[in-house]
DNA sequence: CGGCGCATTGAGGGCGGTCAATTGGTGTGG
DNA sequence: CCACACCAATTGACCGCCCTCAATGCGCCG
């Protein structure tokens, strides 16, 4: 399993601070900081609510196994997703600025969380500047992702956000070590993917029939292969930069 | 004018800063050192880049007058803008983690702004977590602006959207003392408009009329008159709790 | 006065919506 | 082992929002 990478001690490195070293080194010190902040680990059922719109949580949360997606009811009583989360994800940590969540998140499958509570976060800002800025990194990237999800809505149609979705999903599980060579596992239902791309499940069916003609993605039972990552990226008109794998100092 | 407003020397008080205290108290120190982390002032004219994709800056900067729009170029041609900036907004903070620029920003009107060195805003990491935390706060509602637009485009016809930007923008710029009376200047072209709400200058011509017909909205020579403001919200189905105007310990 | 950019309006078409029927996979009970 | 229920996925028919293309009106400036 991945969480046996070995880490700075003999420990497991947690899937949060795997995810963090993407973007920028982390002191011994700072890894010592953060795994004393992660307070408890607990497993949701698919479809449960992580956070609730209208809560004021006094803790974050971690994932740490599973998908999560951030979502809005509307008046209609359809559901829009904003993002879909990985392991590794900081879900809202945004949570302890705004103090009352805008919208709710829930596990889409079945997931494994952690927690850090608020107190700890005030305390790294205190005393951690870098790891401060690391973090406020994670919620910035966190933004960009909003970004360019509105970019492809706005812009886009059906056909390019769904190969745009593949893409990214595929990039973000593979930083995680969710991937193997062009495929990954992602156990959702049609109309899941149908709330994400704000298409109707219907029209999900459709498209997903047109990538499978030709033979660019197969999804069957719950594993996504991807034949031609190439012609997919060109499809989809898919940049990465967003997503700010890049390492560097901040 | 606005900038004359009292402030805690005898000095007018920035925009900035104005925006800032929306969201929590700032002390007189954090007003200093904010104050003295503002370096300088310069002009733009419309449609003049802020700053350019792929930009690495070493500043971030502040809208103090007119407005600004973040965007990105689709292979098309075209032009989605992801959000809308008004004075006092602190443009691109985000540039200070991000590095690299993964959008541009221009300016949709003449425009006057400030900018903050990004060793300045290290420093005040360093020394200041509580100005630390309300700085984050406002890249944290930079994204909660984005979900919003995204699920507005994701789930929303056009007529709702642009009622739903109206909105918006008058809570927005009410915060900062621009509108009268339900009503605002606003001196962009339907072109700009429609890179906003994902649609076409023609159709954005055509759910204006609608607006009009409705009594809802006019909008003449630069100047948007709301006027119901609470019929337009219930048509917008706009809940501004996202925009995070309300006062918290932070 | 002519040019130019922005706004308005109409015509025709495509993407994606809803409604509805059918198929297929899976778990449960007989 | 089969019948049945149930849910996800598929496919077709029809329709509406919003697109593009194009023509016209309007205000501003050289």
């Amino acid at each position: 399993m991945l969480r046996s990478a070995p880490s700075h001690g003999a420990l497991a490195i947690h899937p949060l601070i795997r995810n963090l070293q993407q973007h920028d080194r982390l002191s011994d010190d700072e890894c010592r900081v953060l795994t004393g902040a992660i307070a408890q680990t607990k497993e949701l059922a698919a479809g449960e609510d992580i956070v609730t719109e209208g809560d004021r949580p006094w803790v974050s949360t971690i994932l740490v196994e599973g998908f999560a997606a951030r979502y809005k009811l509307q008046a209609e009583g359809t559901r829009q997703i904003s993002a879909i989360h990985v392991p590794g994800d900081f879900i809202d940590l945004h949570s302890f600025l705004l103090k009352k969540m805008d919208h709710g998140v829930s596990a889409i499958t079945p997931c494994t969380l952690s927690t850090v509570p608020h107190d700890a976060l005030a305390a790294i800002i205190e005393e951690h500047p870098h790891l401060t800025r690391v973090l406020w990194l994670s919620t910035v990237i966190d933004g960009a992702v909003h970004r360019e999800w509105l970019v492809q809505m706005a812009a886009g149609q059906a056909y390019r956000r769904t190969a745009h979705l593949f893409c990214e999903l595929y990039m973000r599980l593979r930083a995680v070590g969710r991937t193997e060579d062009g495929s990954f596992h992602l156990p959702l239902t049609q109309f899941d993917l149908g709330d994400m791309l704000g298409i109707s499940n219907v029209h999900v069916s459709r498209t997903l029939r047109q990538l499978r003609e030709e033979k660019l993605v197969t999804w069957k039972s719950g594993m996504v292969t991807l034949h031609d990552l190439e012609r997919l990226r060109q499809a989809a008109h898919f940049d990465p930069t967003y997503l700010n794998l890049q390492w560097a100092e901040r």
